[in-house]
DNA sequence: GATTTTCTGTACAGTGTGTTCAATAACGTC
DNA sequence: GACGTTATTGAACACACTGTACAGAAAATC
């Protein structure tokens, strides 16, 4: 808590702090694809050349910078769903905010980056990445049963669903609150389009016989 | 059947193929964004200057030599799904192979599009025309009952998740045929993770007390 | 065969990349 | 506070790509 001995130089800390802030701010001015790294350099103050001491390319910065707001990916995926649930609790239960919340924290930037002007690496990166922090706990669920379909491809078929999901909320201006999206979310892909559809409501088999 | 009274140039025709078929082999060669304009236009044999005659840049391009691939897409969509189905149908039921065929026709034009050196545009764009095409189908399951979800957002989540499973498909070497992967996917969607992780079977509700 | 249209090669200005280098400024340490 | 070390700087460079312009060649239509 007192005095760390400083190995790295402060100027390098300073030089990558601003590049990334640089580089934040500009995503969501003009997207992630127009921007040049001469831009980020002026925007943050910084010779063209010390980028390049720094970083290989934009895509190197733009993962640096995102340690953070990844590990707040993770963190919003701690607090996970209540683990036995029916449909019937649509309404009532109290979900947690999850991803939805953080999100809606960096609007602005998740918006601009699966716009045209954003980046195939991050969004395919970022479905992989949810994709894996979700593996544990749909394991858990399983809790030693024998899946009827591969664990993998449950966990793809979810995280691309949950990008789905926020790529339609944020164009769409958010008209749910987090806490909303979070719960239909969470019910939807727990029980499923039956469900959502309301096709078991009471059975109702019969309909317009040919 | 005959002698269609031609009215664009014979030209044009003949250059516009021979630039989307000298993208589409490229992109599959190197990727989507590794290409440029010059590339695309020695490998059409073509000079680059033509190219702006026809085509604004590469994603008009890719755009316009899409629209076959767009419309089989759709095609594959016409056979839907069985609309009564049950759980136990798994492994017995026949399933149309649906998207999966065609993305297993285009496989290595897809994976190039889904990777590093694909296009976020594209991606983006195919996961809003699955979601489009989609509603109908879900409408008419729905048969006029009120969803307890928007409907559009239920689109929005099926064709993510489409998206997320078929990018695990393609990166994982398509251990699974187009039919069953038609089928886990259909289920999934179907009856969620409660089925999938096989938590209704028989009811087990008490585990491990504390 | 005459006319219209497309294609071509070249040229140009503009922008961005990635690297080198010597000079300068800021740093941590003693 | 002086020291040696390290980061930063600006200028310069070669290269690649974009987008546009233009006049002549080639190929289509009629």
């Amino acid at each position: 808590m007192n005095t760390i001995p400083r190995k790295i130089d402060r100027r390098i800390e300073r030089t990558q702090q601003l590049l990334a802030q640089a580089l934040m701010d500009l995503i969501i001015e003009r997207g992630y694809d127009a921007i040049s790294i001469q831009d980020i350099a002026d925007r943050a103050n910084v010779s063209r050349t010390t980028f390049y001491l720094h970083y290989k390319d934009k895509d190197e910065l733009l993962f640096a910078s995102m340690s953070q707001i990844y590990d707040q990916l993770v963190g919003s995926h701690e607090g996970f769903m209540p683990i036995d649930i029916a449909p019937a609790d649509f309404e009532t239960v109290e979900c947690d905010k999850g991803d939805f919340q953080h999100v809606a924290d960096y609007a602005d930037f998740y918006r601009a980056m699966i716009s045209k002007q954003g980046s195939i690496v991050f969004i395919m990166n970022v479905m992989s990445y949810l994709a894996e922090i979700m593996k544990p706990g749909l394991q858990a669920r399983l809790a030693g049963r024998e899946p009827k379909i591969p664990l993998d491809l449950i966990a793809a078929f979810c995280a691309g669903a949950e990008v789905g999901v926020m790529k339609w909320w944020l164009e769409n201006d958010m008209p749910y609150t987090a806490e909303e999206m979070s719960r239909m979310q969470f019910f939807l892909s727990m029980f499923g389009l039956k469900w959502a559809l309301g096709r078991e409501e009471k059975s109702v088999q019969e309909k317009q016989q040919s």
